[in-house]
DNA sequence: CTTATTGCCATACAACTGACTTGGAAAGCA
DNA sequence: TGCTTTCCAAGTCAGTTGTATGGCAATAAG
């Protein structure tokens, strides 16, 4: 064998090179010479990690997706033990919304992936495939809220959860589009966690 | 001069000729020719029409966003009179969401235009436009319920308009990927109101 | 050394794209 | 009847796309 090559690694960077075209000028606008130019290397050579286009745009997509769960998981390490449902609730929010750069491209790709998804069915289990896990997530830390008196225990955990889950989703549309400040999303997100949290 | 010919009703149907192909396929995936295969005339005939793509593509988003107005239009006339500020923001919302064939064929296609505006100057003026229009009047409306007593005089109009409009914009994404119900997004969107009009 | 395997490259190719050109048919006005 | 304007069909063009192919260099096993 030649020179041994860590492959996840040279998929991992093309997948990047292709998040920035896909940031920059859409997904659709992403052609395998423009990806490989961006990573640096030969459309030969990334037609040798990625046997087609579909293969390399599913690996970056389930990439994506590892990448935000790790920073959300990274960032809820950073509260008190045991974290007080309204903290995890918030934070996990806040990590999700487009805030800063990497956050922006992140869910400006994101997004491109949903609606290729709408017209593909590949790629539409891909996309629908974490947002159970997320909402019972959600859920489960409404319902801690309601078993510690913080949560009026007339609210439906289920509900709550969807309902927290399309507002981030609804203000990171117009964080997108700069209808909205950061600052306005953020308020807006406290406001409605403080009521959710006020018995 | 030949058959005369209404202009606007020609560009109206290849209008929605492009809007079926874009809601089966997406935006992307409409190239000049299919449009006009759909429209049912020739490439030739199209482009008599629409000088360039970049024209047919923004004639299409302008007449989609007049229609979506006038259906909502026409639905809050059916309101008594003077109607109630909780009945007008729940009908307009309802209106708004893809609960039915051809609402969900008009959120897919406005979403497609969403994403291609994200990456293009052009686009993003109108994609943005109608929204502090929206904003402006669902704030009036909750003004209105303040002054009737209906909602509690310590919530911010403005932000909870935006809060409705990031809310339902939230659901109807995930009404379009099918992880919620259409009954459930109205119910979701029924308690909100009902808290927010309970003093 | 030989040989097989792996990494990588340049090129070719068929399909498709949007834009443009040419030409002619249809219809009202002179 | 010309004549002009509007409408539309067909063809062409340069450019881009994803994919396939043939080959070369490097390296490790036999």
């Amino acid at each position: 064998m030649p020179k041994r090559v860590d492959h996840e690694e040279r998929r991992r960077a093309i997948a990047e090179a292709l998040w920035r075209i896909a940031c920059a000028r859409g997904l659709d606008g992403a052609s395998l010479r423009d990806v490989a130019a961006e990573a640096g290397i030969s459309l030969g050579q990334l037609q040798h990690y990625f046997s087609s286009k579909d293969e390399m745009l599913v690996f970056a997509l389930k990439y994506l997706g590892e990448l935000a769960e790790k920073r959300i998981r990274t960032r809820l390490m950073g509260l008190a033990v045991p974290p007080s449902p309204r903290d995890v609730l918030r934070e996990t929010v806040l990590e999700m919304l487009p805030l800063d750069e990497e956050s922006r491209t992140g869910n400006l790709v994101q997004i491109a992936y949903f609606v290729r998804a709408l017209h593909d069915e590949r790629l539409r289990g891909h996309a629908r495939e974490g947002v159970p896990a997320l909402r019972a997530f959600f859920a489960d830390q409404v319902r801690s809220g309601i078993a510690r008196g913080e949560v009026d225990s007339s609210r439906a955990a289920d509900a709550e959860a969807m309902l927290l889950i399309a507002l981030t989703d609804g203000l990171t549309t117009y964080l997108l589009l700069e209808v909205c400040t950061p600052d306005e999303a953020k308020g807006l997100l406290e406001g409605h966690l403080e009521r959710l949290f006020t018995p």
